[in-house]
DNA sequence: ACCCCAAATGTACACGCGTACATTCTCTCA
DNA sequence: TGAGAGAATGTACGCGTGTACATTTGGGGT
């Protein structure tokens, strides 16, 4: 009965509920909006008063008019590529970071606008801003090319908080939280090593994520630290999906059979799956003949034959990051610093990544 | 220099830029608004010298406002689990039933507020409406428990607009809509039957998930159906995740060197994953000793070794479909009829489902 | 008893839009 | 040419908050 009543109320008589709580609490209505927003200092008594009309009439402030009247959406925007059936990243990447921001904003009472970005669309991120949906956004999936490079620079000029995640541009100070891929690569290639590989092939994603570049780089530099030559021709290219992994098969195939390839490193673990699969059926086995190693550590690669040695990325960790420090930004506006986090990776060894008999042989 | 000015407007003189726009564009404010919203008769030579002087002036109207003067939020609430680690779920099914969602409510002109439910936290979907964050909502994952019904009839009471996905509750005619599982399971055992087994188990999930009850409703019809008894000893019960799929396989394996079962179902891929994986290890060969049938066909079946028959689920056109209800029904309010629709499942047949010997021996 | 200051509360209004209603313009038909 | 009707536009205000400022209250010190 209460609850019909208030269904009616709802539509026509929001404004007019808080001034009876006023007169059932026998106080103005700003004493109303101060005890409900605990602004202001009131009088305990009075404030108990407040509550308890407030209760009666099954009042609650609109948060539609608060953002409204405080000039802030409360909303914190986050923009990820459409990634319906094509599964370009991992669907695990984006439910971990997606939850880690969420639990966050959740924390310290934002709420999350989720914004799809579909691939043809133009990027106008300042938009977002200018209607004042958003206080701030973390952009996923940003690529280096030069759209989302002037979409970027438009959020600067309007001098809107946003983060980068696993995302970063040279010659750009842009907020961002990315992982240490470098220094993954960098362990996976020693790990390799230390088992006895001599000749790690690296399976690369395309360059306008800055992560490829990284990682290709800690691979690079594992290499050369070893007194190894880096080899061009064992560098090849994917572009994140399963089945490009699987397409380049042959070809990694042809290598270890030839003697030039007793490792592998794949740039994901989607990849690394898709190579997996194809390598079985080129009659190359994984953790005798070649050692493969993924990347993020997603959860398939405890479900694979071998299971998969991955680097474990922090996702979760990662969008949790990326909300703190945007919504210190956003509190702070002006006063705050850029930040530039990186977040440590782990390699996990499994058995994919024995290598030329070591192991089982 | 532009951009700069505005950053500085965007804070202090939002209104004001509207009057600028109507005295560059020589008319009232109230036209501004008409030409912009689209709404009311005007002159076409107006219109093209307001939306120019709008451009000049890089003007654009806060949602924020026009939402607030609306009294509608323009937001479709999405509640979902909180799925950080703990894959109860697949981020497979979330992610597709998100995009479907995501992308017609952006086509309808709706965001999307994102809200995660943490599992111990009470259920107050009512307020959401109360405070004006959602003009409807939808709910993935909930379960039939006190709590929750609790909170679905409140939002009832309320008349609030919102929609379940991929679950339904006895006694209830709440918008819904949701797989065809029953049917779904139905073919799957006569695809079993039909391969030569005769012997058929189930590994079922929790019932507070009312399709877990579908999906067994269909197993058992289709046995009947073909005059075949309906063993209780024959369905296990899992909880939808791989580990709890795993820890089932002993039993199974168990039954099935004792000739108590020749194939098996699984509610969901996940479990069918870890059911595979346990079953290895146990030495009973999946697609010959016993057939494999996982549900949701989601990306990892391919995956695996041998690949895994499954029974497709369209998620993102549940999501898509949901939305699109839904938002039919906030535009109507009180005109709308409930809705409960059902999609229709395909059987997707892999190696996984062949059996004993049918096929390899 | 008086005053002063801080706490507590009330009054009044802005926030940026949409829109009901009043007004003016324009064109047609008598 | 005038009147009438509909299109085009202007005027004025409400939407439900938060809060600056004014006012009242209460208590301690002289």
């Amino acid at each position: 009965m209460y609850a019909c009543t208030f269904g009616v109320l709802a539509r026509r008589e929001r404004g007019l509920i808080r001034k009876k709580v006023a007169e059932l609490a026998g106080v103005s209505e700003a004493t109303v909006s101060r005890v409900l927003s605990g602004v202001g200092t009131v009088k305990e008594e009075t404030a108990r008063r407040v509550m308890e009309a407030a209760r009666q009439l099954n009042y609650v402030p609109s948060a539609l008019a608060q953002r409204f009247a405080l000039r802030r959406s409360g909303n914190l925007g986050v923009i990820l590529p459409m990634l319906p059936k094509v599964n370009l990243f991992s669907t695990y990447y984006f439910s971990e970071v997606l939850s880690g921001i969420g639990m966050t904003a959740k924390q310290r009472g934002y709420d999350l606008l989720l914004l799809f970005r579909e691939p043809d669309e133009p990027r106008d991120y300042a938009n977002l801003f200018r209607t004042q949906k958003v206080d701030g956004c973390i952009i996923i999936g940003a690529q280096d090319v030069p759209s989302e490079r002037a979409a970027l620079a438009e959020l600067r000029e309007g001098n809107h908080p946003f983060c980068l995640v696993n995302q970063r541009y040279d010659g750009e100070d842009y907020n961002s939280v990315d992982a240490d891929q470098r220094t993954g690569c960098r362990e996976a290639v020693r790990h390799l090593l230390a088992q006895g590989c001599r000749k790690i092939g690296f399976l690369n994603g395309p360059a306008v994520y800055s992560n490829s570049k990284d990682r290709l780089r800690g691979y690079r530099e594992a290499l050369e630290e070893a007194w190894l030559a880096f080899l061009p021709e064992r560098v090849l290219l994917g572009n994140y999906s399963r089945t490009s992994g699987y397409q380049q098969a042959k070809a990694v195939a042809a290598l270890v059979q030839a003697g030039h390839i007793d490792a592998i490193i794949a740039a994901n673990d989607r990849m690394a799956i898709g190579l997996l699969q194809g390598l079985k059926e080129s009659g190359v086995k994984v953790g005798e003949d070649v050692a493969l190693i993924g990347c993020d550590d997603s959860d398939i690669v405890r479900m694979t034959d071998p299971p998969l040695t991955s680097i474990r990325v922090p996702f979760f960790d990662i969008g949790s990051e990326a909300a703190s420090r945007l919504l210190d930004a956003v509190a702070d506006q002006d006063g705050s610093a850029a930040f530039d986090v990186k977040l440590p990776v782990k390699l996990i060894t499994r058995a994919s990544s024995s290598a030329a008999g070591t192991t089982k042989a």
